[in-house]
DNA sequence: CGTATCGTTGAAGTTAGTCAATTCGAGTGG
DNA sequence: CCACTCGAATTGACTAACTTCAACGATACG
């Protein structure tokens, strides 16, 4: 691993904080082109501001439990959040990573149909769910991007679900890490092939239907045949191309 | 199979089509409760009318193609209708079946992210997209509605993405079992243990991540240990609770 | 009655899971 | 600076579950 290779993931983690550091207003926020307050004109995001409260979570900190009431909705601003169902015999699925501007409570329902905690230090801006009913109430264009951020959520869990029902481990792989290639070109505006995974393999494992053994020896493998580098805290994509190929032959 | 068994799911499969057959004004329809049009006042369900068109499918037909423009969004009278991914080898994943009441074009997306087409002979409600969009737009509670359905799918996505990634082949077909009895018990507005199962043994495999050797092999054993009892078209849920344990304990 | 389609079943093969040992790396303290 | 510790990751040997392939049986339909 090259000195470059750490600049290049370091910028991945803290550009979107830095994006929010010291600004404690929205309008500065780098996030909210890719996020639903994007929907918002200058003066509704004042009123949704002063709603607003910013919260951190540390690594491993809980954020919604499963079956729980829950009285917030988030709009994540840094860090990871992993959302996820906890079996009756300890087993946990992961259905989603949020990223920096993913919304946690897209479906505005009162219980949480799973379990979300920080996978690092996650800060997020935070409302009161019924606040922010009520604000979506008064805001018909907010519930339209809510809306369409849900359907999109939506698509993401049936494609994701497709993966989970019809490709190998090897597939399965390859497409987590496009996928995250991808929802982070998103956030940083900019495209790597170095690819940040803030997530332990156990969680990716957990994401992917898999156990961590097969992630482990999926990884390596991959590694041996040159298609990707694996670096500290993320992988190196070497043959993107190819692996692209792969991903989209199923 | 007694002749009981064959009546319990004739009635299940004519029920939401007499509700309005011959009926071609909306107000009469059993099915609005159940769906998102029972979200409109009276003199607005009339704008909706004026709107729609009623269309059949006979089984096979295509309703909508992956990647394609979708010009329509349809609300499901009667029949059953899959909704699946081709992947580029021939495999199909099944990511849902929408049976009566449901809504197909949820995410009210221009193109469809995946196909559609009826298991069997089925009628619609159906919309030009762009002026169901319209009316959306005029109509806010319409579009709460219609956000809560889409909230609902992604959850029961999730879930099915759960059920994927976690679960034995056994566990999947009786969840899918117990999943198909509360959803028909919800359309008729009545529980019943005789499941109708419209889709052939390939769909279940489709939509479980199995292939059709495990899902009859499957569906055999829980047979022969009298948990199930296989009809024609369906099944009879023997031991309803044990199922159910089964189903809750992953 | 022949054919086609769907479903069932058996035997062999693959993939990923399980269990356990080992290695790696970050953090801690001598 | 090095040894120690702890958790995470890797790796190997073995096993279980599901798939594949192929044959067979049932049912519907002309």
């Amino acid at each position: 691993m090259t000195p470059s290779e750490v600049l290049s993931l370091d910028a991945f983690r803290t550009a979107p904080v830095e994006a929010y550091a010291g600004r404690p207003e929205c309008f500065g926020c780098e996030l909210r082109p890719v996020s639903i307050c994007g929907a918002l004109a200058e003066h509704e995001l004042v009123e949704l501001a002063v709603m607003s409260e910013r919260r951190s979570f540390s690594a491993r900190e809980v954020v919604t439990i499963q079956g729980d009431r829950s009285d917030f909705v988030f709009n994540i601003l840094s860090g990871t959040i992993r959302l996820y169902s906890l079996l009756p015999d300890g087993r946990r699925q992961i259905v989603g990573f949020l990223l920096p501007g993913d919304f946690l409570g897209l479906s505005m329902q009162e219980d949480s149909p799973f379990c979300a905690d920080a996978v690092v230090d996650a800060r997020a801006c935070c409302f009161r769910r019924v606040c922010f009913q009520d604000f979506l109430d008064r805001k018909p264009h907010l519930l339209r991007r809510l809306h369409r951020a849900a359907a999109h959520e939506m698509t993401m869990a049936q494609q994701h679900l497709v993966l989970l029902g019809k490709a190998r481990a090897e597939i399965r792989v390859l497409s987590f890490l496009v996928q995250m290639r991808r929802r982070w070109s998103v956030i940083c505006g900019r495209s790597s092939v170095t690819v940040p995974l803030p997530m332990s393999r156990q969680d990716i494992a957990d994401y992917l239907g898999l156990t961590i053994s097969t992630v482990s020896r999926t990884l390596t493998r991959l590694e041996r045949d040159r298609l990707i580098l694996i670096v500290p805290d993320g992988v190196r994509l070497l043959e993107l191309q190819a692996i692209e190929e792969a991903v989209a032959g199923g």
